[in-house]
DNA sequence: ATGAAAACAAGCAGGAGTGCTTGCTTCAGT
DNA sequence: ACTGAAGCAAGCACTCCTGCTTGTTTTCAT
């Protein structure tokens, strides 16, 4: 029964994923590398080379496990929002996590290298355009967005660009305090925009 | 009169500067070598060698040649304001078209880098730090915050972070229209906000 | 006009990353 | 127990970037 072998292929073949969003995350796209990654998941050179032959593939694999949890992030987590705050609050702020987190610092990373790099950017734009989609319905739905309203449909918008140029920022000094205060006036903003929150 | 000889020097120090914004902007950090912002400005890699010693030096150069082109777009420039519109939405377009610059672009990738490169973390930090400062009191002035009120400052680094966060995603794929729109709505809430525009 | 200094061009060695190839080890199926 | 495939380690060649060093041209001062 089962596949041992297979199944250790497999957990090999995520602890790559894992390790190269990771490797993202920490020392950004020029900083990937193929040896790093093979270093940070435990495993050896000629390991990462049977599972992804090339770099790119490697790359193509990383960058779809980032858009997926990202979007797992922010999909369906109607529960999940603070029960404790108001909604556009709870709201704002589960975005801002998303970006403050490896997936999201790695999604940076590759966002900005894809602007220069014109096959990484051939890979990662079709992929970032359904993730977009995505978020913007997942955050229209979570905040409750009457889609009748131009006004609140694109404070939609404002607000994923908006905790993104946050986001931004605090990949260089995480001055939570600020970044925490800043938050609660634009969910503040966002509460009084017809359209929103029904 | 004057030294031609020293004039000339300075150009090519200028225009080797000028590149390395360029090269940056177009190819980003890892991208950008000695050789390549020689080749761009039109010197020889000795040139460039005589003119910064080392790779850091044309980098610490560089950086604060950005910071500066950067603070000088947005302080005292009152009277650039497009005077056909309401200011908020004149200076919140002239603070996009700033990051929509070569030299908003070069930032955007040195902040990236920086969150990674811990040298060149230490050399960004700091000079960023002022120019931070600048840019929120050239913004506050602009949009005639009353300092007083503590959600209209909030609003002044809103508006920082939410057009950071737009000329980022325009690094990608620069949809006008959208951004557009997205500004001018940013742009209606201000006008809302007690405080803004005296 | 001539010598000195600055500006510039080009060649060279060291280091790092990528991808390919060669072997050795481990495990599933017979 | 055996065979074949997957997993794995190490070495090699190629390329590019950096920094140093040498040689040539241009410019200024006398």
């Amino acid at each position: 029964m089962s596949q041992p072998q297979q199944e250790r292929s497999r957990a090999t073949r995520q602890r790559l994923l894992d390790a190269t969003v990771e490797s993202l995350a920490e020392v950004g796209w020029a900083g990937t590398s193929v040896v790093g990654v093979a270093a940070r998941a435990g495993v050896s050179r000629g390991a990462a080379q049977h599972h992804f032959a090339t770099r790119d593939d490697l790359v193509r694999a990383a960058v779809e496990s980032v858009l997926d949890e990202l979007t797992r992030h922010m999909v369906h987590r109607e529960s999940d929002l603070d029960q404790g705050k108001e909604r556009p609050l709870a709201v704002v702020e589960m975005l801002a996590e998303m970006w403050a987190s490896s997936f999201g610092k790695a999604a940076t990373h590759l966002w900005v290298a894809a602007s220069t790099d014109p096959s990484l950017r051939d890979l990662v734009l079709p992929l970032e355009k359904r993730f977009s989609r995505e978020l913007f319905r997942a955050t229209a739905d979570l905040l409750r967005v009457d889609r009748q309203e131009p006004a609140a449909v694109q404070s939609v918008r404002l607000t994923i660009d908006l905790t993104r140029g946050v986001g931004l920022g605090t990949l260089l000094h995480p001055d939570l305090q600020r970044r925490k205060a800043e938050l609660a006036q634009w969910a503040a903003v966002l509460a009084t925009i017809p359209g929103i929150g029904v």
